[in-house]
DNA sequence: AACGTTTGCGGGAACGTTTCCAAAATCTGC
DNA sequence: GCAGATTTTGGAAACGTTCCCGCAAACGTT
């Protein structure tokens, strides 16, 4: 596999290197007639210009990473489809990485990234801490970095996000209006910061209304369908009383709701079901889940526009975007 | 953002580049202490190496690109856990490309993935001969390649798939053993290869117990879960006296099943529902889904070790891989 | 003590580009 | 035709590595 090259080009036509790059560049400087022979032969020759060198000459690569800490969801492949109607317009080449909510992977795919000198990096952390480390190296290297949704802390880097806390505060308040009383909520893991966000808005809402908000109320989760099942399992056992359900994650609320109807329990009646950033999965099931959605494609364009403005403006100030989301209720939760 | 080479460090101890180089790739033709002198001003200084460069001497990347059609579904998802659990482990990185069911998109990752250099290319294909010119060109070039799932047609690359023609032929039947007479068919569009199979094996499995398929039970659609439910609109137009649909593929068998139930037809009573290439997906629904599911991960697994040979031996022959699937009866079609 | 071997290191070319600079060729106007 | 301006070209360095080659010093052998 013998790669053609500028310099096959320059001896076939008995120029130098230097005339047949300016010749493929577009350069002025060169007579037409040579520039034309220099593109019919490159053509002939099936030449291919070889981006690793045009990268470690240019210190870039058009390119940006966006990592993702997981898959088994739509949302990720919304939001990505937002970043790529920004960015290929400007010719600019889109990389994902998943890390399937491992964060060790998520560290190797930032080196990853680093390594194919991405012009920049869009992310959602597996988890708001582990590799703030490694992600400020990077910023202070210099590389444009932007989260989205699962964002750090303690990091100045710019972010887009919908208000966990205010969304998950009018659910549950939603669930309250709708005559529910025991309200019981899948918090997700600490490691995800908005986990903690949206616990505090459920329980704000709670003590607006005055209901109590006993341990057995609050079942710590993991991030599948598989964890909220279990979660339904042992609300069945501490608190079978319970007449509603706010999953932290449309995922949890899912196997909750599946495993609650298993068990026995009706939705809506029995048990209403909530759960947070929704994506088409909150729709194929059933009853239809009621959800806070915020506006996917809109993260992922705007996610790039701000990549954009560090790319082009490294030391402009940090913007950060706090996008609108909208609650929508559905069959899972209209007593 | 100036960044550290190995010029750096020669300069800074006062020795040559070469000498620098041998310490860090670890050659051993250096002197314990100068290496480990050398490591640790690497290491003061904050020493990345540049795989950019390192790349282009070498020809290679150790990366390998992952084209997938979609990523709605978990199903790419879980494959690519697969192919990275075993280049993972051989120190090889795995890179993703999503085409968004749009084969120029899908062209374009296919240059990218050339420009970056990556060792070979896994990928399922949007369309099974759009972009067979550039895969073509791609693998005379020498560039390994494998495709699974959603092969190609004609073209001469190892491909790992499950038996489509037979699963989908022993689903029918057993939906048919379960008393349906009409069971409809979604047929996918022409460009996706396995949706010809599939309907072959459904017309088969019909064909052997003499039931008759009229035109209006095959019904054409697209990849969504919108355009299941608009075949189910037309089923209920033109053939409502279905009693059975099956999918080529589980998005609009759900989509056709929960619009059907919206239209008051009872699943699996009145109408039973299956589909094809079964994730998770098929399990949060209600009822949940018949199938047939492959078995992802070792579809992956099994792709990586295809790529791997033919990356550490191009001119070997192409093997192709027929993976067994499971059919999976569920709640959507227990009569 | 003289010789060959090994060890450790530096010089420099190479990977495929782009780009600066200078040299050569061509064009201007007189 | 000729000086000067301009266009077109070639040479060479550079991006950050690796690696081959050769040289010197240290080592081992008789």
């Amino acid at each position: 596999m013998k790669r053609i090259t500028i310099k096959d080009i320059a001896r076939t036509l008995s120029l130098s290197v230097s005339t047949v790059s300016r010749a493929l560049t577009g350069d002025k400087n060169i007579r037409t007639e040579t520039r034309d022979a220099v593109i019919a032969a490159a053509k002939r020759l099936g030449y291919r210009p070889n981006p690793v060198a045009k990268n470690l000459k240019a210190g870039h690569s058009n390119t940006v990473g966006v990592l993702v800490p997981e898959m088994v969801t739509p949302y990720a492949a919304k939001v990505i489809g937002g970043v790529q109607s920004v960015l290929y317009g400007r010719g600019i080449k889109v990389l994902i990485a998943d890390s399937g909510e491992d964060s060790d992977k998520e560290r190797d795919n930032l080196a990853l990234m680093e390594q194919f000198m991405v012009d920049g990096i869009i992310i959602s952390l597996c988890d708001y801490k582990r590799n703030n480390d490694e992600i400020r190296r990077l910023a202070e290297a210099g590389m444009p970095i932007v989260s989205y949704d699962r964002m750090a802390r303690g990091l100045d880097i710019p972010q887009v996000t919908v208000d966990d806390y205010m969304k998950a505060f009018f659910l549950t308040e939603k669930l309250i209006l709708g005559d529910r009383k025991t309200v019981v909520h899948l918090q997700g893991p600490d490691c995800v910061y908005n986990s903690i966000e949206r616990f505090r808005g459920y329980r704000d809402a709670m003590a607006k209304y005055r209901l109590p908000v006993t341990p057995e109320m609050v079942i710590r989760t993991g991030l599948s369908f598989a964890d909220g099942a279990e979660a339904a399992d042992r609300i069945m056992r501490e608190c079978p009383s319970c007449d509603a359900i706010f999953g932290f994650t449309d995922t949890v609320a899912i196997g909750a709701m599946n495993r609650m109807r298993e068990l026995g329990r009706s939705i809506p009646e029995g048990v209403a079901v909530a759960g947070f950033s929704g994506t088409e999965l909150s729709t194929i099931v059933y009853p239809q889940l009621s959800t806070v959605e915020p506006p996917l494609e809109l993260m992922g364009r705007t996610a790039a526009e701000l990549l954009l403005e560090k790319i082009n403006n490294p030391s402009a100030p940090n913007r950060s975007v706090v996008l609108n989301a909208d609650i929508i209720m559905r069959g899972s939760s209209q007593a």
